[in-house]
DNA sequence: CGGCTGATGATCT
DNA sequence: GATCATCAGCCGG
């Protein structure tokens, strides 16, 4: 997968759910920088977050949405048949559907050999990235703190954010 | 299309 | 008991 779409939640942050101090859900969110943070939300999906920050410092990124690069098969089979293709990886619950990122992922460090892990690439040309308010927020909601992909259809979100 | 809403359960106050 | 970093389904244009 490449990640196509991200959103920060940092240190101070009123939307960040480390904004009122340690709990047992938000640990991993104080891990090393490069561990993940799985939460279920709205009793029905999980969310894929990479702590940010180091050790005992509350931040994270959630990953929004990727482009599949292999493995499209398995990813279609784990989402089940209702699903277009296009919306696979595409939005936050989607994404941790099709990678099969459930708890057992939270806290895991994705920087060490595992069967998930985060990898640079060199690329010829960086993408040129936008950036917007961030999704179904309402507290901090102006911050510009979700970057995207511009000009990616695999990007989530209302049409009207795609535009930066 | 775009906008609205109900489902659903863990977490925290 | 309220909140929620979502999604699918439904409705109107």
């Amino acid at each position: 997968m490449r990640i196509i779409e991200t959103e920060a939640y940092l240190v101070g942050d009123a939307a960040s759910h480390a904004f009122r101090g340690r709990t047992a859900r938000n640990a991993a969110m104080y891990l090393e920088r490069g561990h993940a943070y799985v939460y279920f939300i709205y009793g029905n999906h999980y969310c894929l977050n990479v702590a940010s920050e180091g050790v005992g410092v509350g931040a994270a990124v959630l990953i929004r949405a990727a482009e599949p690069v292999l493995g499209l098969q398995t990813l279609r089979r784990r989402s089940g048949s209702g699903i277009a293709e296009r919306d696979l990886v595409r939005g936050p619950g989607r994404l941790a559907r099709a990678l099969a990122v459930g708890r057992a992922f939270d806290g895991a460090d994705l920087c060490a050999p595992g069967p998930l892990w985060l990898a640079t690439r060199s690329v010829e040309r960086a993408p040129e990235l936008g950036a917007s308010v961030r999704i179904g927020l309402t507290k901090n909601a102006a911050a510009e703190l979700r970057y995207f992909e511009r000009g990616n259809p695999l990007v989530s979100g209302p049409k009207r954010l795609a535009a930066n």
